[in-house]
DNA sequence: CTTATCAATTTTGTCCGACTAATCACCGGC
DNA sequence: GCCGGTGATTAGTCGGACAAAATTGATAAG
């Protein structure tokens, strides 16, 4: 319900400052009763993507009111044609964040986080990316090395870059054979968090990050990244 | 009524993983009716506090799923004791993105751009942080530099972060008088980005979050930093 | 002709009561 | 001791009715 609304509005087919037609008859439209049709812009009024007023009407915000990193509106702008420019955005997000984040997990892991990356590491070798079970790892790992920052605004972060990686690694997925084995970078990242060395973390994340942008407008070709 | 039951929850008051007392107990006990409740909570599930699984009941989900960058799980965190350790939290983020986010928009700013951040400048000029005005026109000066990025990823954090700015800024003024005049930090980096100078304009940045963060843990002196 | 005030209508917000569906716990049979 | 069924508990859905608020239109005064 929330999804096929949220969807309709983050693909753009109801666009911004549009008004959406009255409860009871989009309600009925849809098929659904109307607490349940409100229960479903209840949510996207959370999530920012749209705002009631009595009398004027449930109106869609602007894109800059979104929350662009809530997990589910990344679901639903990943569930149609991604757009380009805005993949582009959640890598360069990325390249700012986790090589940063690299750099403060190298200085304060634990010896659980080692193990938990480690652990993520390990299913990523056995399955590959082409598996659901190589991309849930592929996050776990991410998931691991933002936790073991320790800083939980970074740890929520994760949960949206986390469904970046993942729609973008699908998405590559998609089209054409992954180019290139992403584990021994992950590893490179792993091994210098474990040694606690912030400067070859941080480094290593970046050109982690770097490649995984490359290989993702690689598998767009014709369309040039900026 | 959302806000009551986020707020409860945000302060520690529930508890992750505790149950909330049945649908139909739960709302009279708020004087409200069913539906009611239940829209509220599911606004609370729409920002990952909670999970209502058929039967389980609705369980308060742990930390790491909340999307505490939510502008108003933020409201909420600050509306009581605001916790040291998440307020640092928050200038690690914004010390991560800020100075890469000024990077950016030094290369890409438009002459719209330059306009909205000199008039917010000028804003914060001439009424002080003191004011409500005062703090409004501050966010309004780094969502005007994140907005120059041109980055959505960006643009929405900038929600997140003016947020926690505002708070954390208000939080000082509660406490004692601030010690700084903010303004010529502001200038340099607005002049930074103007003269389209990258290195300039991070560090400048850099130099400016690591004050403000000086100066809040200065106004909750007694506890420190780390 | 402009402007201000007031009323009517539209749209969201709230409430109530009943029913449905799913799941878990208990109980009996195997 | 294990397995399957049955009942109860809880969220989820539904429909209808009423309340409140705000915009829009009409109307009257300046």
């Amino acid at each position: 319900m929330a999804h096929h609304l949220g969807r309709a509005i983050v693909s753009g087919a109801i666009q911004p400052g549009e008004r959406l037609t009255g409860e009871v008859a989009n309600a009925e439209a849809l098929d659904v009763s109307r607490s349940a049709y409100r229960e479903a812009v209840q949510v996207l009024a959370a999530k920012g993507l749209v705002e009631s007023r009595t009398k004027a009407g449930t109106r869609v915000l602007p894109r800059s009111r979104w929350n662009l990193l809530d997990p589910d509106i990344l679901a639903w702008a990943f569930s149609g044609e991604p757009d380009l420019g805005f993949i582009r955005d959640l890598f360069e997000l990325r390249a700012i964040v986790e090589p940063a984040a690299a750099r403060l997990a190298a200085t304060r892991r634990t010896k659980s986080d080692i193990a938990a990356m480690r652990a993520a590491l390990a299913l990523m070798r056995r399955h590959t990316l082409a598996t659901d079970a190589g991309r849930a790892a592929d996050r776990e790992f991410h998931d691991a090395l933002l936790e073991s920052t320790h800083n939980s605004a970074l740890i929520t972060l994760s949960a949206s870059i986390g469904a970046a990686v993942n729609w973008t690694t699908q998405f590559k997925q998609r089209t054409k054979a992954l180019p290139r084995d992403p584990v021994p970078d992950h590893a490179r990242v792993c091994d210098a968090i474990v040694a606690g060395d912030a400067d070859a973390a941080e480094a290593a994340m970046r050109a982690l990050v770097d490649l995984a942008f490359d290989d993702t407008r690689y598998s767009m070709d014709g369309l040039d990244g900026r």
